[in-house]
DNA sequence: CTGAAAGCGCTTACAG
DNA sequence: CTGAAAGCGCTTACAG
């Protein structure tokens, strides 16, 4: 490994200038310059980023934490980090968690051990004191999820308001019976698209129906299994929004087993809009979540916290959009008639 | 921050102790052992990892290059080498290339200015030469893919005999009319899977009809396109094996639109088994590659040649499997007689 | 079993 | 515009 101090033999410099050159700082002779660039690459001297790291104290290095990297949902997400966090130097460490608690603090600790800079949050099972805890000593910025009451820096959808729009599409379309898969009720995200639900069939005066709302846990397999039990009552929905993409085609998977017809029999709508949608038969209508964009945004939102600016805003809010395909089909006269 | 002087000045011993009860470091006399850890407790120490690394030469990290994290197939990979990464205290740094060779150079500069300590690559797109050159001087293992002729350190299946079974089975199933759709022929595995298919085909006999071998890119969209042309023709084609999952997803596409049937009218298999095999209808019939295995593999290797271990085999072949499902049925009366 | 000392390869006030 | 010097916080021969 040839290093700085052989570069600035060759140059006739010191290491300081070298080392100023290289970072492009300002009051360098070109000249000079020229002769450390040309040194530089005769010794085909590469820095060593250790030692920088070491010195400058800091990694240039953010860790994503993310609770299963098999999980498509979180691809685009990583891809909008990757890509804003490349653009100001920055490297991403992969913090899959596989769904464990222990290795969520793992990564949180790397921020402690200065091995990151930073830390971006698509996940937050830990207890929300703990989220809350860290970001005040440490730069981190939660995407997709929040923390209930605090204002630590988030980045992510309104789950409220998407899910009632879903769920009112519905109710515009003529159901008045329309089931609910919820996703796993210990997560925010969860729970607000349970509330919007609600809202929408209060809003619309439509009873709720507590049977219709079923706990699943973000699986094709769970949208399955409870929307066979669906089916199983004598008078089954007439629709199901499912609290993400994989459970509403699970439930698509169902209904047509059980030989009823998507959506002429009943609708689907799901949440989040992977690539999926457009495969399954029916195309699904969903909720489409901006998730290049949330991942960009809360990279930025990360860096500048890293920096040290301040922050115009601390919750970001992205707009979600209702991609309507064909999985809920159009008003029927029949269904009016059917209540 | 507290540093490690403190902690020694605390337990009322050198650094050096310290250094080496944190390390595990043998003969240590328990009482001081006690004594260190107590003070590091109490002062809540988290050694700096940034001077260790410098200190040790050794990031304690590597990088997977890939050519784009939306792409699903990746993501069972990663997780296998995340895993095994983990068990050797590793990390690893993402390096999505977004298919940009430059990046993909980048990524392996990383390397040299000791970033990390070596390198997986699952793309290997840039010259031969240049990946060549960079395992002659940098730890790196290519999962999925290699390099033909030479010995970079890889873990793959044999992708030749995977196609050619993939493609005998159309055949058993009285099949002589198969299309194949492959992928980039760039790429060396895509080279394998064509070349897999033309030996099946010359092993049984059967015609190789160059208008039914397309280059496809792995897109859903090349699949559906590409099939649409398949069937324009007077006789299409009564199977079509495509390079990978999507590309079969985009043929079943394209035949139903058409008003054809799958497996009846044409027989499908794709390759790779990612999870949207189980969701397409008819389910798909395809080639199982051992992602998860690769990816573990891959990591075992790479963490030995950074160890300096010696490696008993350089190419490890690990083995894929047929999966059948139902986008090829069965071998069919009718067939024959239609030959 | 433990400590003193050197040093990893840079960056950065400081001085000029 | 440039250099000498200090020092980042650890680890590791070396000596005892």
């Amino acid at each position: 490994m040839v290093k700085m101090s052989e570069v600035a033999k060759l140059a006739k410099v010191s290491t300081s200038t070298v080392s100023r050159v290289l970072s492009n700082a300002p009051y360098i002779a070109e000249e000079t310059r020229q002769r450390v660039l040309e040194a530089v690459k005769s010794l085909n001297y590469k820095p060593n980023r250790l030692a920088s790291n070491f010195r400058k104290r800091s990694s240039k290095t953010v860790v994503v934490v993310l609770p299963d990297i098999t999980n498509i949902f979180f691809s685009k997400i990583i891809q909008g980090l990757q890509t804003v966090a490349k653009e100001s130097d920055y490297h991403v460490l992969l913090g899959d968690t596989g769904n464990n608690l222990q290795l969520e603090k793992e990564f949180i600790e790397l921020v402690k051990e200065r091995l990151v800079d930073g830390l971006i949050l698509t996940t937050a099972r830990i207890p929300k004191e703990e989220i809350l805890a860290a970001s005040q000593i440490m730069p981190v910025v939660l995407a997709c999820e929040y923390i209930d009451g605090y204002d630590v820096p988030t980045v992510c959808i309104d789950n409220i308001i998407a899910a009632r729009q879903a769920t009112e599409h519905l109710i515009n379309l003529g159901h008045k019976k329309i089931a609910f898969i919820t996703g796993p009720l210990g997560i925010i995200l969860s729970k607000d698209r349970l509330d919007g639900y609600r809202q929408a069939l209060l809003l619309n005066e439509i009873f709720i129906d507590e049977s219709l709302i079923q706990e699943g846990d973000f699986t094709v397999k769970s949208g399955y299994d409870i929307t066979m039990k669906f089916l199983a009552v004598e008078s089954p929905p007439t629709a199901i929004f499912a609290s993400n993409d994989e459970m509403a085609v699970g439930a698509i998977k169902a209904i047509k087993q059980k030989g009823f017809r998507v959506p002429e029999d009943i609708a689907i709508v799901g949440f989040d809009d992977i690539p999926l949608c457009n495969i399954v038969e029916p195309e699904l209508t969903t909720i489409a979540q901006p998730r290049y964009d949330i991942g960009c945004q809360a990279m930025e939102m990360l860096l500048k916290i890293i920096k040290g600016d301040s922050l115009e805003r601390r919750q970001i809010v992205l707009p979600h959009k209702l991609e309507i395909r064909d999985s809920c089909g159009y008003k029927l006269e029949r269904r009016e008639e059917d209540e």
